[in-house]
DNA sequence: CCCCGATTGCCAATCGATTGCCAGATTCCT
DNA sequence: AGGAATCTGGCAATCGATTGGCAATCGGGG
């Protein structure tokens, strides 16, 4: 297909007789009013609510009717106003979706996941902000609250009080992070530590670090505690180092600490913290993986970019977004006392993706 | 710090007394209904068009009164109703955001800067994916639009009637693109484009291609336009090659092409094509820059982790999504006949961030 | 002491859709 | 044919907040 400046041309010149300024487009939309059912019920000759039934409730009207007024509405182009709608039901047909951060590459996956399993149930997805800031977090679920049905919170900064007085408010779901009394959707950490922390064993490794990262955060400690536990019973020491920002400054501030305690293989919180980590430590000149193996947690977009490309214990997190929508909804069900549609909920387990950041150690290669 | 056991113990045992089950906590949900102003008139002993008055006209109503009024709402811990202001006064105070791909990393960046112009003044992202479909889009768009009070359409695959069409209705920002007689937000490609050449023009190229992006994109014309009309100007030579999928995997897909064409440097529609097109060549055991020089568009998250780094051209993404919702914002502002908010629209120039894919010409060097 | 204007708060209509209740029309059963 | 059950569609109240218009109150000036 060729470059074709004909066509641009062409509908260029269509554009500049008659709306070339935005202004006048402008100017034209002011003078519309949306269609209501009223308008509806005028064409059709019927009540409002006669409309309103043939509209939501098929089969309550007479098919005759039904259809004289499915096309009165179309010949108006009638769309439903949602903000009216949810005055009376109570519904808004919308969930609230909270991240600690949108630039973070892990949460992306998470929303498109979300946004799918929304949508697919006529969902439309609110999204805020916290910038990893908890005060701006509670600000943020207080603003949206009442205007979703349900709230997901992902990787939150709110206090497990605070969770559970907006639980009792809204439904409410947390992703990564459990919280007693709250519906959560967490990955099981399990799986994929044991295949991690096999591979590093049959690599020969005999010590291992854990950089850690936010205090606050509960996924950092169930990765640590996993790794706590496990580690010795397959005959490795293991420390923790940090703790640390989860983005790439994180991993790059760790690396002295990392250097120093004499590890030959480490675990950090999150990709970003791998790749920050294993950048910095390239850039002294230090190989990886033959001085230092690293692996990552939750395979990111990127994480396969770098050289050499990072191992890293996956979680399948468009799953995890489209499980904390469907759960949410179904509380939503729940709420309405209508029969919850079944959930059949996956498993979600990590798993192992072995690539170039990991090797023997030294002594033995 | 350090991992402490008992915290953990302890605040399980809480939870465990009281609200360990979900179920639980939703039982007692269900019981509260959200105070209104009605309830914040009866406690305040005024009436609720008073109250109403006191929240948000400052000084229409006694200072007196007005203080009664905040501590009964605060007392009842009252929060308005979005969905029942929006009735009335036809504003839901939401932005609706419509991608075309969530998980591409580009509009992430784009996202967090519409996020945060737009709750910097009070108003929600609504967001919407179209997953690269036109029919998607189209009704993803017709879904957003009743709820919310302007739309920015992001590297939209709609054709420019049914843009126009949008417009009339409510009030809308086209990022990416231009649309006659739609506002847009569109990064200049010229200066970065203009770098971009002089650098590989002084690295000793003489034929460039590019690699080109989905059909329908305008910005992917727009570059293809920009390229074609300067190259020849430094005495080079340049051949289009696509289109292709804007992916890692477009970028795979053209690499028999591109070498074919003989070409020492290539641009890529976008990042992700650039770096798809680099891995598949290396896997090819060519050697970049040393064969092939390659040169992306818009400095995506993890562009720099590639090795080597990839030269780009930077977009300001972040930018491009504030005066988005800002321009928006304007607009709706606009429509309501109030002073409009000076804009100060920097201008959005794009320039280019030399790493290591771009290097001298084999026969050069 | 009266009048005038400003201030303050209330009344009631309104936004657009939903829904319980009811009445008239049909159908069905025996 | 009589009566019950079922269909249909209309009426009107309701969701929660906003807002134009009005009435009561108050202060001040003459």
């Amino acid at each position: 297909m060729w470059h074709d400046a004909e066509t641009q041309e062409a509908s260029h010149n269509v554009t500049s007789e008659d709306f070339a300024d935005p202004a006048a487009v402008r100017r034209r939309r002011r003078g519309t009013p949306a269609p209501t059912i009223y308008d509806v019920a005028r064409v059709a000759g019927v009540n409002p609510s006669t409309v309103s039934r043939a509209l939501n409730k098929p089969g309550r009207i007479n098919a005759k009717t039904e259809q004289r007024i499915q096309e009165a509405a179309k010949q108006l182009d009638y769309r439903i106003n949602p903000m009216a709608r949810a005055l009376p039901t109570g519904r808004a047909n919308t969930i609230g979706l909270m991240l600690a951060d949108i630039t973070n590459p892990m949460f992306f996956t998470i929303v498109r996941g979300a946004e799918r399993a929304a949508s697919e149930r006529g969902y439309t997805l609110l999204l805020a902000e916290s910038q990893e800031s908890g005060e701006r977090e509670a600000e943020g679920a207080q603003r949206l609250a009442p205007s979703v049905d349900a709230l997901v919170l992902v990787a939150t900064r709110l206090g497990d009080d605070q969770i559970r007085d907006l639980a009792e408010w809204k439904p409410l779901v947390v992703v990564n992070r459990e919280v007693g009394g709250v519906d959560a959707i967490v990955p099981e950490v399990g799986p994929g530590i044991d295949e991690a922390l096999a591979h590093v064993a049959a690599l020969g490794h005999t010590s291992v670090a854990y950089v850690s990262g936010p205090t606050g955060s509960w996924m950092n400690r169930a990765r640590w505690d996993a790794l706590l536990d496990r580690a010795p019973k397959l005959g490795m020491t293991v420390v923790e180092i940090g703790p640390g920002v989860p983005t790439l400054e994180g991993g790059r501030d760790a690396v002295t600490r990392v250097l120093a305690s004499g590890v030959s293989a480490v675990f950090a919180y999150n990709d970003l913290m791998a790749i920050g980590l294993m950048r910095q430590i390239q850039s002294q000149g230090i190989d990886v993986p033959g001085r230092l193996s690293i692996i990552g947690f939750d395979d990111i977009f990127g994480s396969d970019f770098t050289s050499p490309p990072l191992t890293t214990v996956r979680a399948p997190l468009g799953l995890v977004g489209e499980q904390a929508v469907r759960r949410a909804l179904s509380l939503i069900d729940e709420d309405l006392s209508v029969p919850v549609a079944e959930l059949t909920e996956e498993p979600l387990p990590t798993e192992l993706v072995v690539r170039g950041s990991t090797g023997p150690p030294l002594a033995i290669g």
